[in-house]
RNA sequence: CGGGGCGUAGCGCAGCUUGGUAGCGCACUUGCUUUGGGAGCAAGGGGUCGCAGGUUCGAAUCCUGUCGCCCCGACCA
């Protein structure tokens, strides 16, 4: 392998610091002038365009609907749900002046918008002709963090989250279920990240939540992260917000409602599942740049070359999402290691010797093979790798957690793994077994894997009956 | 909120111990030569040394305070 970028820290030897290099170096973000905030440059933001894309189509064909509520939430409404305002009371924000005035009631900066949304669907349901309703919105939110991290926590993140009631709680489990669904298809096919999917034990629900899934991805060092939520809510906003609404039998009663969001934090788990020491690694679908194209040549040679080049460029244009880069300024060694780091899937080098013989020449940045294609097979030879590069990410990505997943009969074992990595074992349910796994290992539940049977070896902790395989992890 | 680290040019740092009016590398500008894995030479531009007090003839350097950022833990997407 040739010689390491130098201004990145190898994952190796400082985890945190490999992360803070390659958002900083491949252009993603750069940090605000305020605690806790990010700018998203172009380039990641791009990255969230392509995913907002993608979910914001899989929610149209689902039925649901765009709409958008205030940012700002009156404390009266934020407080009606008894479980949520604890849950959240530590990390709002709130707005108590107005121009010069001190308002008479304090506003919170939304940290998630159920209880605004709320006391807007209370006012819109009369009857169940109007159930279900349907509805997503995409808005930035705000928590008062005390450790912040570009995209995995910051104090204001972008996210979706929607917003459902509907007529019967085997209707409204079943949404929160599909978009569970959903949200692993844009993780697992359009980012190329795997999920393990579950439900979250009582300690780590949302808070006034009956029922929390949640998918959990394993990332380099080991530690989980928790990549998207969807919550069956039970009737507990819609009696602390009175959704009622008039049956077919007469009676009146309290809709069931749902509620499930995805972040900007998805990114984080992009950059941590596929990046390696040379910095990003993305997977086509949302690559912002898929191929890039570097002339190589002097003289006349690299003028014959660049138009080549250009002529290609343009051919392919309408295909894929293909950059030249012609910038006189640098060698293409230096091009190689730029686009490197930045994760473009594909790089075309095209020299004289390219040119003499009508072929191109191809590097992979997922495996970094070259390949040499035949002028009149470039076209498909290129969609062909771009899939295969979406493809072996995300297999890389499923290796990588098979090597790092452990069945584990007691805690102590994941001692042998530095308590890094996903341990299955089974939990005998009670919460203290979960607090003392916390304390002494710092290790907690994500989640109860849907679908795991017990294995029938004792609760890893205090080895009584297991009621539950649980997914054990260190987590951000 | 605890522990650690750091604030000097866009970035990375040296200078501070022992005070004397700021330097190195990269980046940037111009020119020439270069280009199949981070090019070379030459000439340039750029800094109220985080901020505020204090000590001193004189402070990046010493003292006091303060603000901010990063990392690691505890709490949360």
């Amino acid at each position: 392998m040739e010689k390491l970028l130098k201004e990145i820290t190898p994952k190796s030897q400082d985890y945190s610091q490999w992360y803070t290099d390659v958002i900083k170096k491949a252009d993603l973000v750069d940090y605000a002038p305020i605690k806790g905030f990010m700018v998203m440059k172009p380039y990641s933001y791009r990255i969230w365009e392509f995913i907002q894309a993608a979910m914001d189509r899989r929610f149209r064909e689902t039925g649901h609907e765009n709409a958008y509520f205030p940012l700002l939430i009156p404390e009266h409404l934020l407080i009606k749900e008894a479980e949520h305002v604890e849950g959240f009371s530590a990390e709002v924000a709130w707005v108590t002046m107005g121009g010069d005035e001190v308002l008479a009631e304090r506003l919170a900066i939304r940290p998630t918008s159920e209880t605004i949304i709320g006391a807007m669907y209370a006012q819109w349901i009369q009857s169940y002709r109007d159930l279900p309703v349907l509805i997503n919105q995409w808005a930035n939110v705000l928590r008062w963090e005390k450790a912040t991290r570009p995209f995995l926590r910051t104090t204001e993140f972008l996210w979706q989250e929607g917003h459902t009631v509907h007529r019967s709680a085997e209707e409204a489990e079943a949404e929160t279920l599909q978009q569970l669904g959903i949200y692993r298809e844009i993780l697992e096919d359009l980012l190329g990240v795997p999920v393990i999917a579950g439900v979250k034990s009582a300690g780590e629900r949302f808070a006034g939540a009956v029922q929390t899934y949640t998918l959990e991805a394993l990332m380099g060092d080991g530690k989980a992260l928790q990549s998207a939520t969807s919550h069956f809510l039970g009737q507990n906003f819609a009696k602390a917000f009175d959704i009622q609404y008039l049956d077919e039998d007469g009676v009146l009663k309290f809709g069931w409602t749902t509620s499930w969001g995805s972040t900007t934090r998805m990114i984080g788990a992009l950059i941590m599942v596929h990046g390696d020491d040379k910095g990003l690694r993305l997977p086509p679908r949302v690559a912002p740049i898929q191929i890039v194209v570097v002339p190589i040549g002097r003289g006349a040679d690299r003028d014959r070359v660049t138009d080549w080049a250009r002529d290609l460029v343009n051919k392919l244009s309408g295909e894929f999402r293909i950059k030249l880069d012609d910038r006189n300024e640098f060698t293409p060694g230096y091009k190689f290691n730029d686009w490197e780091m930045r994760g473009v899937p594909l790089r075309i080098e095209i020299g004289p010797r390219d040119l003499a013989q009508k072929q191109i020449t191809v590097a992979r940045r997922d495996t970094g093979e070259k390949i040499v294609i035949a002028e009149n097979m470039v076209s498909e030879t290129l969609s062909q790798l771009l899939e295969d590069v979406q493809r072996t990410l995300f297999e890389q990505a499923v290796e990588y957690r098979a090597s790092h997943t452990f069945s584990v009969e007691n805690y102590q074992e994941m001692a042998h793994h530095n308590h890094r990595g996903f341990f299955l074992g089974d939990w005998c349910g009670q919460e203290t077994c979960a607090d003392r796994l916390k304390q002494e290992t710092s290790v907690t539940i994500r989640c109860l894997p849907l679908g795991a049977d017990i294995a029938g070896t004792g609760c890893i902790v205090c080895g009584q009956p297991g009621q539950h395989r649980a997914l054990f992890a260190r987590a951000y």
